[in-house]
DNA sequence: GCTTTAAAAAGTAACTT
DNA sequence: AAGTTACTTTTAAAAGC
């Protein structure tokens, strides 16, 4: 009797333990992403709901904490990719992504495609472009996506192509220099991406 | 309209097998270090992976030779190149010196493979109505599908092409595609490439 | 889990020219 | 901007860390 209370005790205090570590890692991750309180509230939970589980052994906290806070960021669709969040630890995209994959499976946890559209106000914010112009990028999309020409593209990139165009149309022009660097893009992708877009929207950019 | 694209789709499927992965059993041990003194293009670095690594132009193929006499032989287009392979290597490595008395024992490991069921295929919607299926454009532009039966995976691109993996016998590579093409059709996630 | 092999698909990336 | 090369994903086995 005293030694399963001994034995419950001592795995509460390592489940304690372990959570208490991986707050920390939560709450120092989340000031460096600027994470929503949401969105780090719900990686919390995920975290918890993981460790319960047992699905923390044998792989570090870190790893686990960066796969809960992808998959929230998903599941309330705050745009945030694998890259930037690794950038952030020492774990890699491929080790943080496998432990994702764990997660959705493992906690059922549904999430749907990235959508490009959620990743243009990040863009434009940072580039101090207007409200028109994020109008325009998502309407470029919209389009984009009904027509099936965004299929299999990086999001981060068609939101970059997308905000590429509508500045341009709307006079508010910025380099794709610019635009692919707060976008976690290469210039080539924004231009492939922009030109794909162009011709099949039939969209005719100003001279440059 | 629909029983165009299903003759389209039901009758188009094309396969090619790329890739088989196979591994040999000579029962015997082998000086992996006296192979590799001996026999010329080989490497051998213990230090970094217990296999030589043997490789053969003709059937174009790469063999892992293991000191227990086990091997693995990659590359192989076709079971007649697979066949062919193994007794180059066993004929290479007689000829310099290596005695080989057992009949090697072949057995298909895993088959990979490229299909085209030529219809423009709806990852977004595919990806929302199929089990099993993962599709992560940031990750990869490719829907990863894992089939039960047979059980091979998939990865599916929106241009209709595919890679068929972890078959074990060349007959489940066509029928993996037959399968995932009627399950995207009946799932309407399919767009025939050519209109009329 | 990792290490090594090969191969396709399509997208993205990093260098050269 | 074009061209190369190379990495992302998936699969399986071998012996050993």
């Amino acid at each position: 009797k005293l030694r399963r209370w001994q034995a419950r005790s001592r795995i509460q205090s390592s489940i304690e333990r372990n959570l208490a570590q991986a707050m920390n890692e939560l709450d120092r991750l989340s000031d460096q992403l600027n994470l929503p309180r949401n969105v780090k509230e719900e990686a919390a939970r995920i975290y918890r709901r993981a460790v319960e589980k047992g699905l923390v052994r044998g792989r570090s906290i870190e790893s686990v904490i960066a796969a809960a806070i992808y998959a929230a960021c998903r599941e309330l669709k705050i745009p945030r990719t694998l890259d930037e969040i690794a950038k952030h630890t020492k774990s890699s995209r491929k080790d943080i992504a496998r432990c994702y994959r764990l997660l959705l499976k493992e906690l059922d946890i549904k999430v749907q495609t990235s959508d490009p559209i959620d990743f243009i106000p990040r863009i434009a914010h940072a580039l101090n472009l207007s409200g028109s112009v994020m109008k325009k990028a998502a309407e470029i999309l919209h389009r984009a996506r009904s027509l099936g020409v965004t299929a299999g593209n990086d999001p981060a990139g068609l939101a970059a192509a997308a905000v590429y165009i509508a500045a341009q149309l709307s006079g508010e022009r910025r380099t794709q220099k610019e635009i692919a660097h707060v976008a976690g893009v290469t210039e080539v992708t924004v231009r492939n991406r922009y030109k794909e877009l162009a011709k099949e929207l039939g969209i005719d950019l100003p001279t440059t | 309209m629909v029983t165009d694209i299903k003759r389209e789709i039901d009758l188009r499927p094309t396969t090619k097998i790329e890739n088989i992965v196979a591994t040999v059993i000579l029962d015997q041990s082998l000086d992996l270090n006296l192979i590799e003194s001996r026999v010329p293009n080989v490497s051998y670095q213990p230090d970094q992976f217990p296999g030589l690594i043997l490789r053969l132009e003709k059937p174009k193929t790469t063999a892992l030779i293991f000191k227990s006499g086990k091997m693995v032989v990659t590359g192989a287009k076709s079971t007649q190149q697979l066949i062919d392979a193994v007794k180059k290597i066993i004929k290479l490595l007689r000829k310099y010196g290596i005695k080989i008395v057992s009949k090697p024992r072949i057995q298909i490991q895993n088959i990979v493979a490229s299909g085209d069921i030529n219809a423009y295929i709806n990852l977004e919607r595919a990806a929302y109505l199929l089990e099993d299926s993962m599709y992560e454009p940031e990750q990869f532009p490719g829907l990863i599908h894992r089939m039960r039966e047979p059980r091979v995976v998939l990865l599916i691109f929106s241009s209709g092409k595919m890679v068929i993996t972890g078959a074990k016998e060349e007959s489940e590579v066509e029928t993996a595609v037959r399968n995932i093409a009627k399950k995207l059709l009946d799932l309407d996630c399919l767009l025939p490439k050519k209109s009329e």
